[in-house]
DNA sequence: TGAAAAACGGAGGGCTCCTCCGTATAGTCT
DNA sequence: AGACTATACGGAGGAGCCCTCCGTTTTTCA
């Protein structure tokens, strides 16, 4: 017996879910209600928990595409000349994507625990697989120490994103810590 | 007319409601369950609203004397022969006192917000002035660059420690990171 | 010791979480 | 087309939390 195709409805409501999700996280934070997402999506709040058994899988939900083009940058970054400034452009560049979805940055701060990186491995490992290989010719070319991964830079600039406080100066600031981490990462 | 004694039930609750709360909100992140901690110290919801109106006055309460650990040991060194050096070890001494309530770790995000920089305006005024004199040697001196802020530092050193999951390699791998991040402030 | 200030406790209204199940409907088969 | 059934829907409901309000109790002080 073949499975039958997914029903219209079902998928239009997913998506109507995330699409309201993105808007009211961005808004109110990781704790906002979801009974509200719910609501606004003209959806019963069965519905909601049926597509989404827990707040976490509906952040995954939200993030997989952000994660997709973090992903793709850092793909297309591996065989730049200069590693190290491909290193710090793709910094740069996924702090302009966290700024753009700046209500969401605690939602992203939840998104980043061990429990949510097995939901991304994937993501993740292509990801790792990539500033790695950057990290590694910068460091044979001895511009930077070798005690460092990729892991450490994305922790460390979702530390600096989440501490300072959203504001006009919040980029400029940031940048500024995360070059300031860069240049302590040159030997 | 005088104003009469403060009533010895309404500080020994006082007391016990903080020390609740310090093991409470340490298992339980800051958004633990308040009920839970006016229960545990056997005391009713409306004596601990009365006395802490909100989630941060309590968080205030608890973090009042870490803070003040804080300050002194910054003021401690302000007259260090190396300044650098004299940075380092009071950020590491604040990684270790983060270290010891690892559970709070989410509630000192809070607690880093502007809004409760108000509250520890006296405290902070006293940090900042202390490890803003040991930057200006330090930059005086030509040892480090000069667009950085005690501020910076606090809250990189907080994020940091926010950004690594609690473990057995957490202070290690903390430190690791802000000395990469010292390093970056040599000029 | 007794009056008044000060503090206490917890009921209650409002909100959210999440589950469960009777009802509705889209896809499939004849 | 009509019927059948897997699939999805909605929202009531129990439980917990937030916070306020106020009648009752305790403590201080004259």
């Amino acid at each position: 017996m073949r499975k039958r195709k997914p029903r219209s409805d079902a998928l239009r409501n997913r998506d109507r879910l995330i699409e309201t999700a993105k808007d009211v996280l961005g808004k109110g934070g990781p704790e906002a209600s979801l009974e509200a997402v719910a609501r606004q999506a003209g959806v019963g709040i069965g519905t909601l928990y049926r597509h989404f058994p827990t707040r976490q899988t509906l952040f995954d939900a939200v993030f997989s595409k952000d994660m997709e083009q973090l992903v793709e940058t850092a793909e297309g970054l591996v065989d730049a000349n200069d590693p190290v400034e491909a290193l710090r452009s793709w910094l740069h560049a996924n702090v302009a994507l966290v700024e753009t979805k700046r209500g969401l940055l605690g939602a992203l701060a939840i998104a980043m625990t061990e429990e949510s990186k097995k939901t991304y491995a994937d993501q993740f490992n292509r990801v790792s697989t990539a500033v790695d290989r950057l990290l590694k010719r910068a460091a044979d070319a001895g511009l930077i120490r070798r005690d460092v991964t990729g892991d450490d830079l994305l922790q460390t600039m979702y530390a600096l994103c989440y501490a300072r406080e959203p504001g006009p100066t919040w980029r400029p600031q940031v940048l500024r810590l995360l070059d300031i981490f860069i240049e302590g990462l040159k030997r």
